[in-house]
DNA sequence: AATGAATGAGACTTCATTCAT
DNA sequence: AATGAATGAAGTCTCATTCAT
């Protein structure tokens, strides 16, 4: 679209970046996110705690790239793949895309979302909400889903039960399986919004 | 039965342990968990910090007063009044309970329990669990609970939503009705649950 | 001796003390010096803090009655138990008895002789010392240890070498047999004395 | 070989870590060990807490280095400097040159050792030990010691007596001359081995 | 663009001692 | 004579952030 090709110097400062972005991941998914310290990012990104703070102006301002590039990898993802034919079918589907995510994003990292002083960060699930609720308008459309409560009520109440859900596996340390779990749940919950 | 009336130390003893709990609970509803100092909280308090050690082995011990103190006084509440006839009924109430009570304890300090820091004491949730198990079993029993699950699992399931719940509303700041949410949804899933 | 016989209340007294101080030695020879702290003792003892302070008027003074005790049991114990006939062979023997005393008193108790702290308690050895003199003197006397150092000195000499074995072995926490050791090393400088 | 030249702040890193280190020996010799605290060196080196914490991991990897330096000191300067002719005489002037460490290193500083505190540094004797072995070994070759005890029972009998000395020695303050003493009574035992 | 030395407030915890009861 | 609640200074260590080079 036009945009200038970079200059070398301009491609190392974005893989700087990242490196310094993946080194955060990894040690907030191994160490948690209480351990998660300036000086042990920059040891693991090989790069001086001076450069960091030349990419990120703050901690802060590194955990919210972390969420923000969670949040966009997982719309992007959802959105092209949900196959089933009937909308509650691939209301149960999103889910479990939802638990797919979050086992994959690792339980430390799932229990941040869980921390009061991320709030600030979930704004995140915005999009995702918004997705779910065309989704319900649709199956209302279609008929498909019982239409004495508004799509965005529904939505809600689901996203609601989902992270509770979650919730729960993250407080067991991710010992059992998730995927089937929100599976089996949500299962149940959009029984009851059938037509 | 025959118990010593404390001498006016003893008395002033546990006077001032308390004070210390309370300047424990304030602190943490107004900043936080994260905040919540052992230097603030004997401020607070008027005492030493050697005081506070004398009463409480570490911050951690505090902390688990303060759950262990909420839990019980939950279990408490609750057990003695659930009016309702049928049990469906009786397990709506039981949440609604669970909701006055959370917007009792105040939003942070409910925020506080989705702290995964906090984990260690949330063996906390047990005999509230335990409570609703038995009531669902008699539920089941006098065939108003379908039977095609067993209690543990429904207990749990409806716990799970229920913290769902609790937790969207913390992260609204406790700006709306909590109670008015609970009730309604928990109210679709308990009649999801009747035989 | 004309003493007036004690008071129950006096008897009582004693008896405290007492367990104070055997508290006291207690503790340091399973927890070590370090780790010996008002607080335990009294606990240990079940007494309060403040009757603690009632008998000792500080920390130190329950360290100086400890040596002070360990001392006197050490000196009356080995006066009365030289049998050996020659001179070199009752120095042997004193050092058996130093060596089994440090057993005795377990190495915890006996690295804390080696604590610069402590140096202020031992006048301790003075008495120990003496008596090893008057020893060597006698030998002289009878022409069984050489004359060309006099006794002072070579009492030192020896006093000298077996604090070293001692410290070597509380260094080794006590893991090897400390009686052979002194018997064997001591032995051989013995040796080296005879006339 | 060819080391790059360092810049003028790595000059100067090392020259703080010198300084902090230097402040730690000072304020050791002059109050010994167990008043050596984090704050005080900082202090007495003029840096901050931090800035201490930068450069050791921690209060005991400060003490770990002095002991590591002390020793490597003694070790090379020992080996080069053995000049009698025959294998005892080399034993008293390798206890000779002992001596003279310890003078040198000062009283407190010697104290220290003796600290139980500071077992943990004393695998440093470790090489101090082998060179006396190999000098013991060499002796029994050339028949200048007697064979029939090994080398390492001889060189740790020998050790532990001179251990003894510089205690006795640290003890009375080092009022008197260690290294006439020590070479005196090392002389003695010495005479004892001679085969 | 990059380094990493340096800061320093602030966290938790310990413990000998005092003193009102 | 006895209690034990209360003190508070002192200790070690952590860590986000700044800034001279």
């Amino acid at each position: 679209m036009g945009k200038k090709p970079l200059t070398r110097r301009q491609e190392k400062a974005i893989e700087t970046k990242n490196r310094i972005y993946n080194a955060a991941i990894d040690i907030m998914d191994k160490k948690g996110f209480e351990k998660l310290t300036i000086v042990d990012i920059s040891k693991k990104a090989n790069v001086s705690v001076g450069a960091l703070y030349h990419y990120f102006k703050s901690k802060n301002d590194i955990l919210a790239e972390i969420f923000r590039k969670a949040d966009e990898y997982f719309s992007t993802e959802v959105i092209s793949s949900l196959n089933k034919a009937s909308v509650p079918d691939q209301i149960v589907e999103y889910f479990d895309h939802y638990a797919k995510f979050n086992v994959a994003s690792g339980v430390e990292m799932t229990q941040q979302l869980f921390n009061p002083k991320i709030k600030f960060f979930i704004k995140k699930s915005r999009p995702m909400l918004t997705l779910l609720q065309d989704l319900i308008r649709k199956g209302q459309e279609k008929k498909e889903i019982r239409m004495d409560t508004d799509p965005e009520e529904l939505a809600r109440f689901l996203f609601v039960m989902a992270r509770g859900i979650v919730f729960e596996w993250s407080l067991h340390e991710g010992r059992y399986d998730l995927e089937a779990t929100m599976h089996k749940y949500i299962g149940i919950l959009v029984s009851t919004l059938r037509s």
